[in-house]
DNA sequence: GGCGGATTGTTATGTTGTATCATCGCCGGC
DNA sequence: GCCGGCGATGATACAACATAACAATCCGCC
């Protein structure tokens, strides 16, 4: 496998994101034997046009395009199920979504959140993985959800 | 000062948990000469008459009983003023606010909130703190806000 | 007395997310 | 062949969360 790990601040190939993201995708859904369907896909390649969180009335109006029939149930349930499938991540702090760099892999969520130009980057950081999971065992709480968001200036924007 | 790190999900005089957070409220206002006005002071109470998070039209419906003319505006803007000095948090997962335990002490949003009974920890890890800045730094982030939200069971509801 | 800033009142609207029931297409059992 | 069930989608309505914009009030201060 090619290295993943892009930087999302630079200039890059994103066509080719989107490409590796949807081929992921569909692996995936091959393998555990659930619908990629149509709508889904298109709501997947929507989130996945920018490395900026999308809201969903932002998905729907991208959908409707080509979708006349499309509502917010119908955006709403193929995020759901995407989120369910692990392709794509909710921002509750923006209550929107941002497709998932790292689909098929164990981790938790854990983002940096670009308050100028919005580019949001997933990172995985074990030890950080480690701090939570070791903070919640010390007060005897079951984890089931990690949620970690950093906002602030990316350093395209800091510098 | 008495401990304040009580744990929220034992019986505890909850009674006396309102009162410390309402006169520590008003010393913090006082030093920093801003007012803690009725409303404001209200809203505070509402918010900390669990350790559950609770959401705006929730704190609406409570402050109406006293004060007729509450309105979405009259209670957003008091959960922002209570937000800017530190004195509740937004929990940002369930868009419910929560009554701070650490206010006027620098500190992370680090959050344990209970799927089950919803009573919501607030935890203060200067591990996991330092953990969030080391991850944000590899990424040449410059942090500005740190969220952490682990949802889940607690001790009790696990069993 | 009146100016200015902070707070609150008031109306309306914008944004995000769900409930509910109907319909469709497919597939497997009979 | 057909029928029953299931997963997915269509369609309407509504609930929940949040803000815009402007008016009125209060109060300290010159």
């Amino acid at each position: 496998m090619t290295d993943r790990h892009i930087d999302v601040h630079k200039a890059h190939d994103h066509e080719a994101c989107i490409d590796t993201a949807l081929a992921r995708a569909r692996a995936l859904c091959d393998d555990r034997d659930v619908q990629l369907t149509p709508i889904r896909e298109k709501v997947l390649a929507i989130v996945w046009k920018s490395h900026k969180p999308v809201g969903a009335y932002q998905v729907l109006d991208e959908l409707a395009r080509t979708h006349k029939a499309a509502r917010p149930p119908t955006v709403y349930r193929a995020l759901d199920f995407l989120i369910a499938e692990g392709l794509i991540h909710k921002i509750e702090s923006l209550n929107a979504y941002l497709g998932c760099g790292e689909a098929g892999v164990a981790h938790t969520s854990q983002f940096l959140i670009c308050r100028v130009c919005g580019t949001t980057e997933e990172i995985v950081d074990p030890k950080l993985d480690h701090a939570l999971d070791a903070a919640a065992r010390r007060a005897r709480f079951t984890v089931e959800r990690k949620m970690v968001e950093i906002a602030g200036l990316c350093g395209r924007c800091a510098g």
